[in-house]
DNA sequence: TAATCGTGGAG
DNA sequence: TCTCCAAGATT
């Protein structure tokens, strides 16, 4: 660990808190102590935007108001509150831990026990332990990473494990303890509304400006560093909406992978032109009655970036046993993922 | 270690 | 339209 790194960041809790007192925003998670509402809002704001995130706080915990009402909460209803905010993976977990919390019969209040439940890592362990126990644990994010990388003039891969820990270790050092509910958020506020990504950060109005390393030597603007990421690959998919007098198809996706345990049309791998879809039809056990429209969509993930063709057509049978029917009012009880929202649209239009 | 896992706002 | 990327965790 370099000297000069320590003598910067030790500059920092005194202007960093008194600029937070006067600059903090009015977010409902920083109102309350209770680590079961804060708990919530930490696994939704994990590589999510606040201003996503609200709408869904207020009506998770109106849904949930309580550990043990998520714990028994209906599948398919904690996935209707999830519609839409993605990552998927994080709703499932947070029932486990709730179930997990409820059999223990109280919340854990400290890192290592936070960190052992579901969903929870080293950022999400820190930032409860701090922020609903008061703990002294430095909360390290995508913000602070950000932050201390331009403050040090540090160039190391912030992607790299290596640095979240060193990054970590240096906060340790100098948050205080009798400020340990605030030092974290105060650190992600100057992240996320000062020191701020996708663009130059607002020196003119950081209230650490006058120690800061990257700022001095010209080079917060490059920083952090960060690995270039790998090339999203092309899936073409065709996509059916099959309607049966006032009903659609829908099915449920595995319980594993990517938008694990939604809801969504049928579909095949390719992209089927108007002569190849009739037999992928057939083939489904159907016996199409009237083709109404052919629509392309594309959604991008992360990773993957679905082109997608898709038909809306009338037809006759059963189809696949784990098909099921749904009119407009099922159809919109029922977790569909923003990725179909074109053809959920189209969908809508051709119910009554 | 590197890949996987969503969505939408901002530039 | 396209790229970046956000209060990360898991395997």
């Amino acid at each position: 660990m370099r000297h000069e790194e320590n003598i910067t960041l030790a500059f920092l809790p005194e202007p960093l808190l008194a600029w937070y007192h006067e600059n903090a925003r009015d977010l409902p998670w920083r109102k309350t102590e209770d680590p079961y509402c804060i708990w919530v809002s930490e696994i939704m704001l994990q590589q999510t935007r606040v201003a996503a995130v609200l709408g869904y706080y207020a009506r998770f915990l109106e849904a949930f108001p309580s550990v043990e009402a998520l714990a028994s909460a209906p599948e398919d209803r904690l996935m209707k509150l999830w519609e839409g905010l993605g990552y998927y993976s994080r709703a499932k977990n947070l029932q486990k831990a709730a179930r997990i919390v409820a059999e223990m019969g109280a919340f854990p209040d400290t890192y290592e026990g936070l960190l052992a439940l579901p969903g929870i890592g080293d950022y999400t362990a820190s930032a409860i332990a701090s922020a609903a126990f008061g703990r002294r644990e430095a909360a390290v994010d995508g913000n602070v990473l950000r932050v201390v990388t331009r403050l040090t003039d540090c160039h190391d891969d912030i992607l790299d494990p290596r640095t979240k820990r060193h990054v970590r270790e240096q906060l340790q050092h100098v948050m205080p303890a009798e400020s340990a509910r605030v030092f974290n958020q105060a650190t992600m506020e100057l992240g996320a509304t000062v020191c701020a990504p996708n663009g130059p950060p607002r020196c003119g109005e950081c209230p650490v400006a006058d120690f800061c390393l990257g700022r001095v030597r010209g080079t917060a603007e490059t920083l952090p560093v960060k690995t270039p990421k790998k090339a999203r690959r092309i899936e073409d998919k065709t996509v059916f909406l099959l309607l049966r007098g006032d009903r659609i198809a829908l099915r449920r996706r595995p319980d594993d992978g990517l938008l694990a345990g939604l809801w969504e049309f049928p579909s095949v791998a390719g992209a089927l032109d108007e002569k190849e879809a009739p037999a992928a039809v057939a083939a489904l056990g159907f016996l199409p009655k009237a083709w109404k429209k052919k629509l392309f969509a594309k959604h991008i993930f992360t990773h993957v970036e679905w082109h997608m063709t898709g038909y809306t057509l009338e037809v006759e049978g059963d189809g696949p046993p784990d098909f099921v029917w749904v009119n407009r009012a099922a159809l919109e009880e029922h977790a569909v993922p923003s990725a179909f929202a074109r053809y959920y649209a189209e969908a809508i239009d051709h119910l009554p």
